[in-house]
DNA sequence: ACAAGAAGTGAATCCTGATTCACTCCTTGG
DNA sequence: CCAAGGAGTGAATCAGGATTCACTTCTTGT
């Protein structure tokens, strides 16, 4: 045996691996998941279509990672929004609703791929996950209000999924007010009203 | 010249192009578009491939029009509803939103399909369509309300897009409970308190 | 019964990408 | 410098469906 990949060569490897994923992301970012053909990833990567194949088994794979990084990304985001924020449970659950929009808004299309897009069966394994982490978090916040009395009973699982409807659809979803330049601040505005109206807190 | 299509003949066309497009929309309902291939549809309305490309230009055409009919049912049974119900704002809304709840559960694979499920984009013009005339409905009854001093001044659209998004993601979302069996009444009534409660009135 | 004009048929073709793999190029340890 | 063990390459292959079209089978009016 002459040959053993050394550490140089690790480093390498992760460093294509990672210009790999990077480069998937933007192209979702740019034009979703259509223009994220696996020739293009690699063009505009700079590595030919079958050092793809060295680093991910299939496409789904390779997908099913850019968006588990982006979606982790992101709910933290949301989370430590939340759990910096102080006070009653409609203005903790007001500034996560405010992180997610001001989010959204900047890359509304990578935002509505990790959401909405349609993708195979193995990716949405991975938005079914990315959901429910979000839902999970409102509904805990929610919880939370309820027990401390700002908040009256409810279901707090249905809640917190039509609070997520809400967000999405008023922020990326294809009613949205976004799309046709209206003022950002007023839409955000609005959608933090409704929410905090939804769970039962006087704005 | 010595043949030209009579009544007869006139009314087995129509009866033919109906049936391709209502087995069209019973594939859907089973198993979404995947399973809606035009292979498919020919196969189970018992005509050829190339019968069903003599009625439809195209696989989008086709749909598009599948799609026009079920989504303007549905519409119009929640407007029925909304109509007929008297009373404040609150009530007229709870009405329209029990009636899509009630009919998203029967069927929600075609429920999806009408309201989330990616097609292409001759199809998602129509869903555009659909969604817009949801919206437009609610935002009407919320209009009347403030009017009429029942609910308090807000964005009309705005609310309207989370309504819709909010009663979508409960009732037909990947978070829905609905999926594993719990209690569709009780989610049906948390949903329209959820919904009550945002719109500004006091459940 | 016949010819013209349509409608029906489905095997063959096309298209769009994902996936493969025989071959070339590097790295490494001896 | 050499041979072994990977890593990189991209043209060729596959696959899943939509779409076409040369040919067959009605219908109708004379």
């Amino acid at each position: 045996m002459a040959y053993r990949t050394t550490e140089r060569t690790e480093a390498k490897l992760a460093e294509t691996r990672e210009r790999i994923v990077t480069t998937a992301r933007e192209l979702i970012a740019e034009g979703g998941y259509v223009a994220a053909q696996i020739a293009a990833v690699a063009e505009r990567a700079g590595v030919a279509v079958g050092t793809v194949y060295r680093h991910f088994p299939s496409k789904s794979d390779l997908f099913a990672e850019v968006f588990r990084e982006a979606s982790q990304h992101e709910v933290d985001a949301m989370r430590e929004a939340v759990e910096a924020t102080p006070g009653p449970a409609a203005d903790r659950i007001a500034a996560g609703i405010d992180v997610f929009a001001r989010r959204a808004l900047r890359g509304r299309r990578l935002a509505w791929a990790l959401l909405a897009e349609p993708v195979d069966p193995a990716v949405e394994a991975e938005r079914l996950h990315f959901r429910h982490s979000y839902r999970d978090l409102m509904a805990e916040v929610i919880s939370d209000g309820i027990e401390a009395g700002d908040l009256p009973p409810q279901d707090v699982e249905a809640t917190a999924a039509a609070l997520i409807g809400a967000i999405g659809e008023t922020m990326l979803g294809p009613l949205s007010p976004t799309a046709n330049g209206s003022d950002p601040e007023a839409l955000i505005a609005s959608l933090i009203n409704f929410c905090t109206r939804a769970i039962g807190e006087e704005p």
